[in-house]
DNA sequence: TGCCGTCTACCTGAATTCAGGTAGTTCTGA
DNA sequence: TCAGAACTACCTGAATTCAGGTAGACGGCA
């Protein structure tokens, strides 16, 4: 027998999931938590085989959750559970600790494999998602060499370029100088080698900084 | 006796709401669909009398299918389904004959409200975005009506600008000169009604023009 | 304590965008 | 067929953005 720990706000992609596995006698649903802390107080006092993660749960960074189910459970297989298939979260993902992720537009079959495979040691690459993924990884890892986190300030700019705001008027915003509001923008577009703020929010948008 | 019908590519989102259904005697699923075609093919046939249709379906357009059940048949009651709790999105699909809509993060008993309340012939609104929908309600409907339609050249204008492309890219792309490409930015700024094209890209996003 | 990253601010010159025009051509529907 | 919409192109001047610097202040951590 094994046991399944589900983490989704959705109860219809937890239903969905119920579904999916209800006629599976060896897979046993120990329970499901809405948010983070909900998860946590359950990973507390259990240790389910399989964690099925949703990525993009509210008031949560289902990163970090990922993260910090990995630090506290070394035994438990977790996927992530997903809709964008977008390489760099994908990457977050397993780097985080994930052992597998799942798109939410899966089958019941790719469900089943991929628990399999978990099981069994091994990573689970959503199938749809597997070519993009792996023809974004190498650029993707080159992107991320010559890409440097982000500063507070930086972000506070990217945040406010994409509502709209121009240069004097971020500068007024945060009371600083119109100069000083231009070098973080220019900072910014460097570090994401891009020339325009337009490309800037473009590319911001597409790695899931905003 | 009362039928329903499921149009969702995810067999997640399908299965959650026969989960959801399950015990339900008064409501029976009739059949389910993954895309448009299938979903007008079953529609031949059936006359369902609620259908829960997934807006944001692959190779489809959701308010377009909409519009064309809601053309082909009169009686069946439509409910959309929704991930964003996007006012422009939700407002057109009850233009296009919705009788409402739901968020995907629903719980049970609001599905079954829902379903209760377009039988008897009134709209339902999904709880969690109410408020915001009535919110932007007014605002939308001023928006709209200074809104007139882009053309056709206005659209790529903006699509290319989403791209991250600048005037004199444009231009060269288009086979255009410079001051034309800035002629139909101009345009499109004038219509609606913004003073940057940071804002212009925004408000085309939030108005689903993208 | 000294280095490094961050934040701040300034400068210059070139390029692009914005605002407000005018105007000829082509397409299109009533 | 005729009016109006759409597309094209141009001009000017002001504002903003971009690229390439320099440089002082401050905080954390090794």
């Amino acid at each position: 027998m094994l046991t399944l720990f589900i983490i989704d706000d959705h109860p219809l992609v937890a239903g969905g999931i119920m579904m999916m596995l209800k006629d599976i006698s060896y897979i046993h649903i120990a329970g499901t938590a809405k948010d983070g802390k909900e998860a946590l107080g359950f990973l507390e006092k259990n240790e389910p085989d399989v964690i099925l993660l949703d990525i993009s749960l509210p008031d949560t960074d289902g990163l970090a959750l990922c993260e910090q189910i990995r630090s506290n459970n070394k035994h438990s297989k977790i996927i992530g559970l997903t809709s964008a298939n977008d390489a760099s979260i994908i990457t977050q993902m397993l780097h985080r600790g994930a052992n597998g992720y799942l798109l939410k537009n899966m089958e019941r079959d790719e469900l089943l494999e991929a628990i399999d495979r978990v099981m069994n040691g091994k990573i689970y690459l959503s199938k749809s998602a597997n070519e993009k993924v792996l023809e974004q990884f190498s650029s993707l890892n080159t992107a991320l060499k010559d890409f440097p986190a982000l500063t507070r300030r930086e972000k506070e700019i990217l945040l406010l370029l994409n509502e709209g705001f121009n240069g004097p008027q971020m500068a007024e915003k945060l009371f600083l100088s119109p100069y000083t509001v231009e070098t973080h923008r220019k900072n910014l577009m460097q570090k994401l080698n891009v020339t325009s703020t337009q490309q800037l929010l473009k590319i911001a948008r597409e790695k899931g900084l905003l």
